[in-house]
DNA sequence: CCACCTCCATTACAGATGTAATGTAACAGT
DNA sequence: ACTGTTACATTACATCTGTAATGGAGGTGG
């Protein structure tokens, strides 16, 4: 007998297969029999479950930001004693630093640019972004953080860096405790 | 009488026409006819001057990085006053604020992903990125920050974040001075 | 038993892809 | 004038692309 799937386990592991190819392909989205492959299965799959492959790349997107914020949720409680820690996790989190990750901040950086001019991607960025700053926002006021979505924005923005640094240079290339404290470090108040 | 072209400027028009592709196009690089009926040539003339299309790509994006330093080296003097100021011009002059920039920015978005498996690209990145923390670490030194250089790997990192929200959410997204003035604040010195 | 549906494999196809191969103007050197 | 080289344009081709079309296996409700 062929095997059984609820459907959203077979979806989730074509996402996560477009995720091990855009982590270890040359950056360009993977061809429909490339990703069948990997998932293993075949094309005919992948066209009963999503329509077209916008609609994959779509899921895929969607589920490696959902499997990235359900990390967070799990972890948050960590950061009860300390904005800090809890500012250390967030960032320690969105980085690439195991496959699971990496394949996520490849997802996430092959977007980007599909994002510039698809509306559709380009709604997707902005939720994800939202998120994050509020988040971050969050633990900035704790931390009593003049101007905390001031603070939340420039760190998100950080954390995009530091992703493709580790990306591209390695996991040695950033460093979570020397950017939080040159952004968590008090201020004179005029 | 053909147009007699310098090889020079005609690679560097088709490096262009594969910037514009890239700044209007879903993200995805553009194909070899693509790119020779925006730069108003004949894929044999892109096979003559380039061999192949990565040897075209990598030349682009040498091209772009070329022009925005020359750029950057052109200001250079704007920012004799006051090390804030160089900086601003120098965040500004990185911003995809018109279609110049704005194709820069595709290009560079464009080849992170491509990065991250191959060396030649890598090695580009890493190349661009030791240019841009030697020229903010300079400014960081001459404000007196602590530890200038840490300062510079942040900026950095900002800058590529600032990139992206003013190419997916246009230019009141980003704002150089707010950016600059938390990063250079004086702090307490224990 | 029968229709019906979901799930999936296979095949087919029209179009795009990068590039090899070939031809041909224009000019440079001798 | 002959030769070689540069700078293209055109054609050809094998391969890959996403997807439509078809068929079949197995479970389900009547």
């Amino acid at each position: 007998m062929r095997e059984r799937w609820v459907p959203d386990a077979r979806r989730n592991a074509v996402a996560d297969a477009v995720g091990r190819l855009l982590m270890r392909g040359h950056g360009t989205f993977p061809g429909m029999r490339e990703i069948a492959a990997e998932a293993g299965v075949t094309t005919g799959t992948l066209q009963h479950h999503f329509g077209t492959k916008d609609d994959l790349l779509l899921f895929a997107l969607e589920h490696h930001c959902r499997r990235c914020a359900d990390r967070l949720t799990a972890r948050s409680e960590e950061g009860a004693r300390s904005p800090r820690q809890a500012l250390a996790v967030i960032v320690t989190e969105l980085l690439p630093l195991d496959e699971e990750r990496a394949a996520e901040t490849s997802v996430a950086k092959a977007f980007v640019s599909r994002a510039a001019t698809d509306p559709g991607f380009a709604a997707h960025y902005r939720a994800q972004r939202k998120i994050l700053l509020d988040l971050l926002g969050e633990q900035f006021a704790r931390a009593d953080v003049p101007d905390p979505s001031a603070a939340a924005t420039i760190l998100a923005r950080v954390i995009e860096g530091m992703r493709t640094d580790c990306l591209l240079l390695g996991p040695d290339a950033v460093d979570v405790d020397a950017v939080l404290d040159r952004l968590l470090r008090p201020r004179d108040t005029p």
